[in-house]
DNA sequence: GTCTATAGTATGATAGAC
DNA sequence: GTCTATCATACTATAGAC
């Protein structure tokens, strides 16, 4: 029982997630959530409280799992360039396997984070923010990145390119995550210059 | 009277467009607009006929005039590196100048699109493709840009991290639109990585 | 666990007075 | 050009039957 209810609630938090993901949480109704699961808009309260807590179970859980996986690689014994490296790939292999939940905190996060009950997501976001600082400062010092860029902004590139590929990125699609993945990486160390040309 | 009822509106667009763009364009309702300019809800409908009409109307001639500065670019005498730094350059340039836009475009084209109305967001954006293809096509076989990257996805890379810069970017920060644009474009070309270093 | 029925509110838009 | 007043619709959420 504890089980079936577990697994229900599990199947309606996913057709929500795929639901808020593609047309944003705002105009996704509580209707539209029960049509695709096959119930009338009443029978969802029977599992949650509102659609906010849907949302906010979808965002914490995965965010949760998201950093417990950001913390070991920090731990680790890489250099900062590798270390930036695993980051990075381990966001595009959250958005090759969570999907829904990186769509959402990309469109609605900044508007979700207005509310007391979302306040989390401004912590994580400066933490976040932080490991990344500390990372490319770490690899400047390393002598492993470019010192003439402004921290504070190749932070935000990263951080944007990383996650809005998102928004194009499919699973299943003609390019594999580890693929995408790679080739970003490279762009983002390289940059899309012929190294030896007629320019520079 | 001609003259004042077009300033009337344009007001009344441009006090709608930093709602849209702040809150997104459907969770910006008319009493939002009405209340932003001190008048009541009703009394926008003297000016436009609906809510659709004044985004698409935002939308569309910010659209219209940039294109018709990277037609000018296109148009130009430069090397395919140079008119690609040239694009990027005015599109930060857009952030700068037309901010409302520019984040309306970002945050809600996707949902606009869905509409025939606004079936020329769908068009303008396969221009938009064509055109930095191209270009990218062009620095490679000119030699500037490198062979080894899928051209597409460099494409959508190069898309995604000019315009998301809207999402953090204002004007009057104490980083100005060149500098940001500078910063970003020799990311772009470059890097992050050191190129005389421990790596590679 | 789902349905019926509905409360209470917010929304986009309209008609006509001023 | 704005206001008063309001319509029709859609929304989140609730109460109680089955």
């Amino acid at each position: 029982m504890a089980v079936a209810e577990s697994t229900r609630r599990e199947e309606l938090l996913r057709i929500a997630g795929q639901l808020f993901a593609r047309k944003g949480f705002r105009s996704t109704t509580v209707r539209d959530i029960a049509d695709s699961a096959g119930i009338l808009s009443g029978s969802l309260y029977h599992h949650f409280d509102s659609k906010e807590t849907m949302v906010d179970e979808l965002l914490d859980s995965f965010q949760r799992r998201l950093f417990e996986t950001y913390d070991a690689i920090i731990a680790g014994e890489q250099s900062p360039r590798e270390k930036l490296v695993a980051v990075a790939r381990a966001s595009f292999d959250a958005i090759d396997q969570h999907h829904s939940e990186v769509a959402i905190f990309q469109n609605d996060a900044g508007y979700l984070a207005e509310f007391d009950r979302f306040s989390y997501l401004i912590e994580r976001n400066a933490r976040f923010q932080q490991m990344w600082t500390d990372l490319l400062r770490a690899g400047i010092t390393s002598g492993e990145l470019r010192a003439d860029l402004d921290v504070e902004l190749v932070y935000r590139f990263l951080r944007d390119t990383v996650w809005v590929a998102v928004r194009w990125y499919r699973p299943g699609g003609s390019l594999s995550g580890d693929e995408v993945a790679d080739q970003y990486i490279s762009i983002l160390l390289d940059g899309i210059a012929a190294t030896e040309g007629a320019t520079k």
